[in-house]
DNA sequence: TTGCAATCTTTGCAATTGTAGAGTATTCTC
DNA sequence: GAGAATACTCTACAATTGCAAAGATTGCAA
């Protein structure tokens, strides 16, 4: 089972953001949704989805007629993805640096930091034992 | 002189790295210098490069008859670029949660996480009024 | 001046991505 | 059971990206 390293283009975010919201769902359901932000026709919709389950993004069952649709890898998964993607290009695979870029180079409320500072602290303590893969 | 946001590809980010590393540098040195990691011939490199220039990405100056290339945008642009694209798609576009979860689902070392811890410490006491651009 | 080496130019092609029209099948409704 | 509605299928097309061969230039060296 090779974790792959899945690289969603624009178009497919937006879908499968979609399915993830309405998780078991049509094509048209879909193009509902997206109505707004894309002005895609359902044909487009159909035919980006379809795609995707080529891709191994989206897998499809079928009722009768109708086609239901659900993501095949988890919002985690795709963030995950979408970051390594960043990482490996832009700052040669290595993480901290471009942590410390994000500190350096947005500016965040002294909120944002002190929450980060917690969360940092709380890894740090609890970090220990914890190796779940 | 709108700062606009660069999404660089793959091949784009090997080649601009190159470039920045050379700086005033022709075609085949660009193309020499990916030989090992990428194998591209020199046609290709070359086409790509022309394309970035036409993008906005690099910048030519021709010497006789020989064309000296050098960057048009910055790695900390290029960097930024590539960070807005994740959080902008998989984070919809707030900073914080992306990095929450960086915290949360990459395992950074204690060492890694003391430093980061400093970096935020220092951001916070002397964040206050430097508002630099 | 002839020829070779280095460089550039032109052209092209296949895969992917965004986009959609047009036609087909199924089902619902009167 | 005929038309309307719904959902699906098939086909296509332009732009971008990764890739490169072949031809045109130019400049140096013998």
């Amino acid at each position: 089972m090779a974790k792959k390293n899945y690289e969603l283009t624009e178009g497919e975010w937006a879908i499968i953001q979609a399915v993830w919201e309405n998780e078991p769902c049509a094509a048209p359901t879909v193009q509902e949704q997206l109505e707004d932000q894309k002005s895609w026709t359902y044909s487009t919709v159909k035919t980006m989805m379809d795609r995707m389950v080529t891709k191994g993004l989206l897998k499809t069952e079928r009722i009768r007629n109708l086609i239901l649709y659900r993501s095949a890898i988890t919002r985690i998964h795709a963030q995950k993805g979408e970051i390594m993607r960043a990482v490996k290009r832009a700052f040669d695979g290595a993480l901290t640096p471009m942590m410390q870029f994000l500190l350096d180079n947005h500016k965040l409320s002294q909120k944002q930091l002190s929450e980060l500072e917690k969360l940092i602290k709380k890894k740090r303590t609890k970090g220990r034992a914890a190796r779940k893969k």
